[in-house]
DNA sequence: GTGCTCG
C-alpha cells in the first residue's frame, strides 16, 4: 500500500490533504514504504477492516471543502488546542481519565503515544503530531460508526451524553430524564448531529444548516431534540424560539411526546397545534408569549399565520427543524413545498438556524440546500438511502391482485406474530382490504387521512397497546412513526419508489431490534422491481439474480419521464415587493435574502 | 398516489 493510500484510509471520508500532511507522508514513506510493518504506529491501528468497507462517498471528497473541514475542525477545537499548547500533559491526562471513566474504548495505544510525545521531545512538530493524532482518533470513531460528514467546521463526535453537560451546560435534569428512559449512549446520528447543532450556536452571524441522513429508527428525533433543549437553556417569555415541522399529525404528536418526556421538570413550554382555531387565541398578539417550542404539521401553522392579524409570531424563532425533509420538499400542485416556503419566510428572526432530517435524501433537497444556505454541513450514516440492516426482507410473487388476498390469508392462517403493519397504495384500497379482513376473526383496523382525528388517535393508541394485531395503512404511517416491536411489515401494494420502500419497512426493526418485511409483487410491478431488489440486496438479504438483471427502467417509462418538461420549482418566497421590481429570475435570486428564496437555477 | 388548515 502506498503511503498516500494509507493516509487516505486513515482519513476515512476526508480527502488526504497533501498540503498539510505531505511532509508526514513523505517521512512515512521513507521509513515504511509498504506500510505493512505491524510495529508501525499507523498500521497498528485496528481500523482498516471497517474503513475499507466504508468507502467515502464521491461528493464527500470535494477538494476545497474537505481542506476546510480539516483546517476548520482544528479551529473548532482551538480552545482545547490552546490548553494543549500551554499545559498539554495534564490536559491529555485529564482527557484520558475522563474518557476512561466514561468507559469509551479508545485504543490506549494512541493515548500512550500522545503522552510519550509529551514526555519526550518538546519539539515544535510534536504539537503538529498531536493534532494529527487527535484528528486520526476522530476519523477512526467516525469510520467505526459509519459517520460521513461533509462541510466546514465540523465538531468532533460526541461519545457520551455526559459530555453534553460538561461541554454545553445541558440541564442536569434532562440528562437524568435521558438516563431514566434507558438511553445511555448516543447512536451514530446523535454522536455527530448533536455536537454539530450545538456548535452552530456559537456562531450567530451565519445561517447554518445541517442535513442529517441516516437509517430509519436510529434516533433522529433525539438527535435534534437534545441540542434544541440544550440551546434554549431556560424557559423564556419571548414567544416560540423553536419550531419543528412534521409531515403528519401522528409524527408531530410523537415528537411532541418525546420533547415532553425529555424536558420533564425543566419547565419548557412545549406546544402542539391540535386545533388551529383554538390555537389562534392561544398564540395571538394578545397572548403572554409564555411558550418555547412548537411542534406542528405545516398547514396549521400557515392557517395561523394567515389570520388577520396573524395569530402566530415566529420572528423570535432560533431553530427551525424540518423532520422528514424530503417529504416536505415534495413539489407539485398539492405538494408540501409551498407550505414549507411560507413557514421559512415567517421565521424571520436574525438568529434563525435550520436543520433538516430524514432517513432518505432526494437530490432536490440537497441541491436546494447547497444553493441557498451558507455553511451547509451534511451528516450521513452508512450509505445514503439504504434500508436498515436489522430487517429481514423478502419479495413474494403473488401473480395478480387476487393472489395478494390469497397470500395474505395464507400468512394469517399459518400463524403470524402480531403486531403487523399492512401498507396499501390508496385510501380506497385500505378500506377495501379492511372489509375483506374484518370478518377473519383477527383484530384488524385501518388508518388513513380520511378518518377523523378521533379515529386516527384511537387506532394509533390501540395498535400501540396491542389491541389491534393487524393495522392496514396508507403512506400516513410510512414515515417516522415509532411503534414498539412491529414484527412484520407487509407491503400489500408495491411501494411506488425505493425511498417509499425504505420508509415503510423502517417501521420494523427499529432501535436495533430484529424485524421482518414481506413485499408482494405482481407482473405489473416489474418496472420498479429492480430498484427495490437492489435496496434489499444492499441490506444483505438474498434476492434472485434475475431481478437485478432487469433493465434499469422500462424504456417506455424512461422516455415518458424524459419527455416531461424539466419543471423547476416556481415557488419563490422572496417578498412580493422585490418580485415586482425584478422580473428576471437571476436578478431576484441575487437580491433575495440569502436562504429565503426557493428558486432552482 | 399520499399527506398537509378552518367551518
Amino acid at each position: 500500500m502506498d503511503a498516500f493510500d494509507l493516509f487516505r484510509k486513515l482519513g476515512a471520508g476526508a480527502k488526504f490533504d497533501l498540503k498539510r500532511f505531505g511532509q508526514d507522508a513523505a517521512r512515512f514513506k521513507t521509513h515504511k514504504p509498504k506500510g505493512t510493518d505491524v510495529s508501525d504506529p499507523f498500521s497498528s491501528i485496528d481500523y482498516f477492516g471497517k474503513a475499507s468497507t466504508n468507502k467515502p462517498q464521491e461528493d464527500d471528497c470535494e477538494d476545497g471543502e474537505v481542506l476546510n473541514e480539516s483546517e476548520e475542525s482544528d479551529a473548532g477545537d482551538k480552545r482545547k488546542r490552546k490548553h494543549e499548547q500551554t499545559d498539554v500533559k495534564t490536559n491529555v491526562k485529564k482527557r484520558k481519565k475522563s474518557k476512561v471513566a466514561k468507559g469509551i474504548s479508545w485504543t490506549s495505544d494512541l493515548d500512550k503515544k500522545i503522552l510519550n510525545l509529551q514526555n519526550g521531545d518538546k519539539e515544535k512538530n510534536s504539537l503538529k503530531r498531536l493534532k494529527h493524532l487527535h484528528q486520526e482518533k476522530v476519523n477512526r470513531i467516525r469510520a467505526q460508526h459509519r459517520i460521513n460528514v461533509h462541510g466546514c467546521d465540523v465538531p468532533d463526535p460526541l461519545c457520551t451524553f455526559e459530555e453534553l453537560q460538561s461541554e454545553y451546560r445541558l440541564h442536569s435534569r434532562i440528562l437524568q430524564n435521558l438516563n431514566d428512559a434507558g438511553l445511555d449512549s448516543p447512536t451514530p446520528i446523535q454522536m455527530q448531529a448533536i455536537p454539530l447543532m450545538m456548535h452552530v450556536n456559537k456562531d450567530t452571524s451565519i445561517l447554518t444548516l445541517c442535513l442529517g441522513v441516516c437509517p430509519t429508527g436510529s434516533g433522529k428525533t433525539l438527535a435534534f431534540c437534545l441540542p434544541l433543549l440544550s440551546h434554549l437553556q431556560q424557559p423564556a417569555n419571548l414567544g416560540f424560539r423553536a419550531v419543528i415541522i412534521s409531515p403528519t399529525r401522528e409524527l408531530a404528536t410523537q415528537t411532541y411526546r418525546e420533547l415532553l418526556r425529555l424536558s420533564d421538570g425543566v419547565g419548557f413550554r412545549v406546544h402542539i397545534i391540535d386545533k388551529a382555531s383554538l390555537a389562534a387565541k392561544k398564540y395571538g398578539p394578545q397572548s403572554s408569549k409564555k411558550y418555547d417550542i412548537l411542534v406542528s404539521t405545516p398547514n396549521r401553522v400557515i392557517y395561523l399565520l394567515n389570520q388577520d392579524p396573524p395569530a402566530l409570531d415566529l420572528c423570535s424563532v432560533e431553530w427551525l427543524i424540518v423532520d422528514e425533509s424530503d417529504k416536505l420538499f415534495e413539489e407539485g400542485k398539492t405538494g408540501f413545498r409551498e407550505q414549507l416556503a411560507t413557514i421559512f419566510l415567517a421565521c424571520s428572526g436574525p438568529k434563525v438556524r435550520r436543520a433538516f432530517f430524514s432517513a432518505t435524501c432526494t437530490p432536490d433537497v440537497e441541491q436546494w440546500c447547497r444553493l441557498n444556505l451558507d455553511n451547509l454541513v451534511t451528516v450521513n450514516i452508512g450509505h445514503r438511502n439504504t434500508a436498515v440492516e436489522t430487517v429481514e426482507q423478502e419479495l413474494l410473487f403473488v401473480g395478480n391482485e387476487d393472489g395478494k388476498l390469497v397470500a395474505m390469508r395464507n400468512i394469517i392462517n399459518k400463524g403470524f406474530l402480531p403486531p403487523m403493519l399492512v401498507f396499501v397504495q390508496s385510501i380506497d384500497r385500505a378500506r377495501e382490504l379492511f372489509h375483506e379482513l374484518v370478518y377473519e376473526g383477527i383484530n384488524v383496523d385501518v388508518i388513513h387521512a380520511d378518518r377523523t382525528q378521533q379515529q386516527r388517535d384511537n387506532v394509533v393508541k390501540s395498535f400501540r397497546s396491542g389491541h389491534i394485531w393487524v393495522l392496514i395503512c396508507t403512506a400516513l404511517l410510512a414515515r417516522g412513526i415509532d411503534f414498539k416491536g412491529v414484527n412484520l411489515v407487509l407491503n400489500y401494494d408495491f411501494p411506488t419508489s425505493a425511498v417509499e420502500y425504505i420508509h415503510r419497512i423502517g417501521r420494523t426493526g427499529r432501535a436495533g431490534h430484529h424485524g421482518r418485511a414481506v413485499t408482494f409483487f405482481t407482473e405489473n410491478d416489474k418496472p420498479l422491481l429492480r430498484s427495490i431488489a437492489n435496496v434489499i440486496k444492499q441490506a444483505g438479504c438474498p434476492v434472485p439474480d434475475y431481478m437485478i438483471g432487469f433493465k434499469k427502467i422500462h424504456s417506455k417509462v424512461k422516455r415518458r419521464l424524459e419527455k416531461q418538461p424539466p419543471k423547476r420549482s416556481t415557488i419563490c418566497t422572496t417578498p412580493r415587493f422585490l418580485m415586482k421590481k425584478q422580473k428576471s429570475k437571476q436578478k431576484v435570486k441575487k437580491n433575495a435574502i440569502k436562504g429565503f428564496d426557493f428558486y432552482f437555477v
